[in-house]
DNA sequence: TATTAAATCTCGTGG
DNA sequence: CCACGAGGTTTAATA
């Protein structure tokens, strides 16, 4: 970032305010402001809420987010926005937030400011990667069937069944065919049923080939479980992150020196009560 | 909030921020910092982002979010964690965000900080109030059947069925039991899936009675739409905005002022264009 | 553009 | 504490 590109004002006026967010928001910059504001929103819902402090975010391509003081999520949001301006009114600093498509407009009005802090200038090119998402978990279980069961042999993965597509097509030792459904995290009804189909769907197919249905994931919900085993259907249970280490020791994710420390602390790290002494009180 | 419990810095040395933020974490301050930072996360998933210039913003509750120079979305997070602490490295400053349920580790390391912003003491105590979400449409349609099909007499709303809920469930004219799906936003498979497990659910209950199921929503998918029929649902369709300004006449929903006008924006409003033209360019 | 499925989904609600 | 389902879900991939 190139530098003296921050403003920062502290407690300012709203008058005063106002000029300077009207500049920021032409010049499409980063801006961040501390106040207390109401919030009202109209497009595919809709919102109010009342008077209170909050950090409402705007970003240069016109995203905007209302944060209360906790939590993860925004109270109230613009993923992008073509037009956001300022207006003074008597009550108080208006900043209108409106998006085309879909339709939305959220308006905040500011009674106090605390802080605004404008940033111009922001560079950030990085990719961002990602491990272990469900297809690399499908993939790795496709090259290494025996997580899954001694025997199997793969035969395609990704076979298009019906509207879907079977994760992983296999044969057991005694010829059956089996199929396949991967979830990468706790399974639910929705992931029985969709095995469900698939089997249905390949039995209508193949009325005369044995198939066995087995859904791996890493646990799976009570009802889940009782559905499924009154499908006549099998569930096998894998720990993400052992195969996350496991596919980091094949050489399947490629990893560096800050990852593998990551790993350790991880798979072989210590607990949080230990960690908590090594990292002093903190939150 | 109170006065006075802004701390700013601007470009702060490491070792001065590494002090102020050890601080701030320790008495759960609500901190932005602006700077350049590696990003390296380990729990349900795993990911890795290179040096770039990002927003960092944690929370009293240990929320803490990693914020790119655009879009909606942090691309890390914590949705609350533990322990935060900072570490003074050779590689530059390390904040270190620990989760324990479930085990979750967020490490950013900083080596050219921008801004630091703590502010202390914001109170947000506002009632987040919306409207014509899933449960009140549902309320809306159960005290309206007509709406859906003349004749309808509605049994009652949020049946329980296994573990999870019908919308509705209602007779028809001809006294066949009708089990409606609710939805306030286009309809996928998913939804038609849903409601066809509830109807399998009920009729497994009850192998005499005559049952319909009917999806209700504001659109549908094409491939949600055959599905539906093909497992010989129905569907009707419904104008979200048209029941919204119904049940603010009927007074179902309350308005104010506010409100109001927003409504009449949305439902008797101006274009884009004019809007535009209000506002200035703007964004 | 529409649609589908995944997500470190998050968040509330109910048992 | 788990499970289910909604969400102004968002996002990426796919047809």
């Amino acid at each position: 970032m190139k530098k003296d590109t921050i403003t920062v004002m502290l407690n300012p006026e709203l008058k005063h305010a106002h000029e300077v967010l009207t500049e920021a928001f032409a010049k499409h910059k980063f801006v961040v402001i501390f106040g207390s504001c109401t919030a009202t929103y109209q497009g595919r819902g809709a919102s109010r809420l009342g008077p209170g402090d909050r950090m409402v975010v705007i970003k240069p391509d016109g995203a905007m987010l209302v944060h209360r003081p906790t939590g993860y999520s925004p109270v109230n949001w613009q993923p992008d926005s073509q037009v956001i301006a300022t207006e003074l009114r008597d009550e108080g600093l208006l900043v209108r937030s409106v998006r085309g498509k879909p339709r939305e407009v959220l308006e905040l009005v500011f009674t106090k400011l605390y802080a605004i802090v404008v940033i111009e200038g922001l560079e950030d090119t990085a990719e961002f990667i990602e491990y272990m998402d469900e297809a690399e978990l499908r993939d790795y279980l496709a090259s290494n069937p025996e997580e899954i069961e001694p025997g199997l042999r793969v035969i395609r993965i990704e076979r298009p069944i019906g509207e879907g597509y079977a994760d992983i097509v296999a044969r057991d030792r005694e010829g059956r065919y089996v199929i396949i459904e991967v979830k990468r995290v706790n399974a639910g009804k929705d992931a029985v049923q969709q095995l469900h189909r698939y089997i249905e769907k390949f039995r209508s197919e193949n009325p005369a080939a044995p198939v066995r249905g087995i859904l791996v994931a890493p646990s799976i919900s009570k009802e889940a479980k009782k559905l499924l085993e009154k499908l006549g259907l099998e569930y096998r249970q894998v720990n993400i992150a052992e195969i996350y280490r496991k596919a980091v020791e094949t050489g399947e994710i490629k990893r560096d020196t800050k990852t593998r420390s990551l790993l350790e602390f991880f798979t072989e790290g210590s607990k949080a009560s230990q960690l908590r002494h090594q990292l002093g009180r903190g939150l």
